[in-house]
RNA sequence: GGUCGGGUGGCCGAGUGGCUAGGCAGAGGUCUGCAAAACCUUGUACAGCGGUUCGAAUCCGCUCUCGACCUCCA
């Protein structure tokens, strides 16, 4: 039983309990994505996890300062860092601006996260928009002398730096065995070790994006970003550092190594990561060739398809698992994740509807307990799921006549779960948006109830069947007949 | 090859020593003109083999197997 949030830490891999460095804020930094073509699915799950995160904060009552960046410049394509920047190779075979590029897939972005419900950040920097802090933490480490200039580039000395300081701190791993296993890669003779990264680098005459700098024209090494936008918006020092898993062992280390080597502190107290979306358990990535679009999993326009499923849908089968837990798509998973989230919604619809009585059976502040500690144990949402289909057990009982409840517990349990369903989870009701249709609707069934009445079933199963096939499904019970999207 | 993380009932997916996870699907029933929904009942699950323990899905060892990272990736 968890009466405080305890959060999972990488660089510890244990939970720990959470506690702010300067409570009630909380500063939160969350690498985003690198904008050079469509968000896919796997991205989407990562901010969507860390959706859920900054949700359960503010509903603890944090005041939380969250950054999330856009890579727009510094990316590079390939083996190394002799490889081009991906933006601007995008922007080559597009005949583009590079700059046109980064706005229509930030647009793009942006638009799936609306989709998805997901919040804004309250910071969303870009790396273009920092190449001065950058410059200048780039100086910053060649006067603390782990950097060496090398030619008009500039590479961080892995080595160097590990002799003051422990350079595998997140991943666990020991220098001498990255050296050994690292695969020799070429171009790199400028590197003096073979873990040295680029944290400026030299922009050859036709690269599309360059600026000035103590080292000549150029433009930053991907991982420097982070680090820069991180301390100058959070500080040296923050509470939670986040991001895919797979970008701990190299972005993330060397970020660390930065901000260590840059202002001796290690940037995060807590370290968090998501883990991957699988496709027949493997990764789903643009380079596999296995990534789904967001809009095509919409419209199930997609080979693995065998019908579309709707934002919510599939945000809601995202949050049925636990965000640190591979998850593996498929068909029949969203086919049951669809039918647990009508169910859902349904009972949520249903709150509105409930008698009250002088007996009350239900207890909030028992379930309030169970939501929370559900959340609080690693905001575990799997868990939290769970308690909430007993509750719609709980509310349909009520409704069936079976189960009573008071009006003030109502009036509790409905802003309970409010605030779990739609402000912890961040779900939204899409299957019941359509007001405007109500008296349409209304007027339909009264015609159905009068031909029912005259056992005329040729007529009423006209309008429950016709309306069936676009889109809207009748209920008929004791109380009169309710309907639904499908 | 190295490092790390998994293998849970038909499917998805929680769960770190004893107490029903949950959803979907399946079976039986109640309700119902039919349908849908809802409700009730229903499942000898924990990769394999050893070990620790009064007791293990949960701890330890070995084996098999899948994956991530080691090279850009959320």
């Amino acid at each position: 039983m968890y009466n405080s949030l305890f959060i999972y830490n990488t660089i510890s891999r244990k939970k720990e309990e959470f506690k702010p460095i300067n409570s009630p804020y909380v500063g939160m930094y969350v690498c985003g994505p690198t904008v050079y073509s469509d968000v896919h699915l796997g991205n989407c799950r990562t901010f969507i996890s860390f959706d859920l995160i900054y949700r359960y904060l503010m509903h603890l009552g944090y005041k939380v300062r969250y950054v999330r960046n856009i890579t727009d410049a510094g990316h590079l394509e390939g083996d190394g860092d002799s490889g081009e920047d991906k933006i601007s190779k995008k922007a080559k075979l597009a005949s583009l601006e590079p700059m046109e590029i980064v706005q229509t897939y930030t647009n793009g972005f942006h638009d799936m996260m609306k989709v998805f419900n997901v919040l804004p950040p309250s910071i969303e920097p870009t790396a273009t928009g920092h190449i001065i802090e950058q410059i200048e933490m780039v100086k910053t480490i060649l006067e603390k002398g782990l950097a060496y200039e090398v030619d008009g580039s500039v590479y961080f000395d892995v080595e160097k730096y590990n002799q003051e300081h422990n350079y595998g701190v997140l991943n666990g791993r020991k220098l001498e065995d990255l050296l050994n296993n690292t695969r020799d890669l070429g171009g790199q003779d400028q590197k003096r070790g073979k873990l040295d990264f680029a944290l400026w680098i030299k922009a050859k005459p036709e690269h599309l994006m360059q600026w000035p700098s103590p080292w000549g024209m150029g433009f930053p090494g991907w991982h420097l970003e982070c680090s820069a936008m991180s301390s100058k918006y959070l500080g040296d020092q923050f509470d939670i550092h986040g991001g895919g898993m797979d970008l701990a062992p190299t972005h993330h280390t060397n970020e660390i190594a930065q901000n260590v080597a840059a202002c001796g502190k290690h940037p995060a107290n807590y370290w968090i990561h998501t883990n991957m979306l699988t496709v027949n358990g493997q990764k789903m990535s643009k380079s596999l060739g296995n990534s789904f679009l967001p809009h095509e999993l919409f419209t199930g326009d997609h080979t693995l398809l065998h019908k579309g499923y709707s934002p919510m849908v599939v945000k809601f089968f995202m949050l049925q698992a636990h965000y640190r837990s591979t998850l593996d798509f498929s068909n029949e998973a969203l086919d049951a994740s669809e039918k647990g989230f009508k169910r859902l919604m349904n009972a949520m619809a249903l709150l509105d509807k409930l008698k009250v009585s002088e007996n009350n059976e239900v207890d909030i502040k028992a379930l309030e307990q169970k939501f929370e500690a559900a959340m609080n144990d690693d905001f575990n949402s799997p868990i939290l799921i769970a308690e909430l289909f007993d509750v719609v057990k709980t509310i349909n009982s009520i409704y069936d006549g079976k189960a009573n409840i008071s009006e003030t517990t109502l009036t509790e349990l409905k802003s309970l779960l409010n605030e779990y369903v739609h402000n912890v989870l961040g779900l939204k009701d899409e299957f019941s948006e359509t007001n405007e249709i109500e008296p349409l609707m209304e007027f339909l069934i009264n015609i159905r109830k009068e031909a029912k009445e005259k056992k005329d079933y040729v007529t009423s199963d006209k309008i429950r069947i016709g309306l069936q096939d676009i889109g809207y499904q009748l209920k008929d019970s004791k109380e009169g007949t309710t309907w639904s999207k499908t």
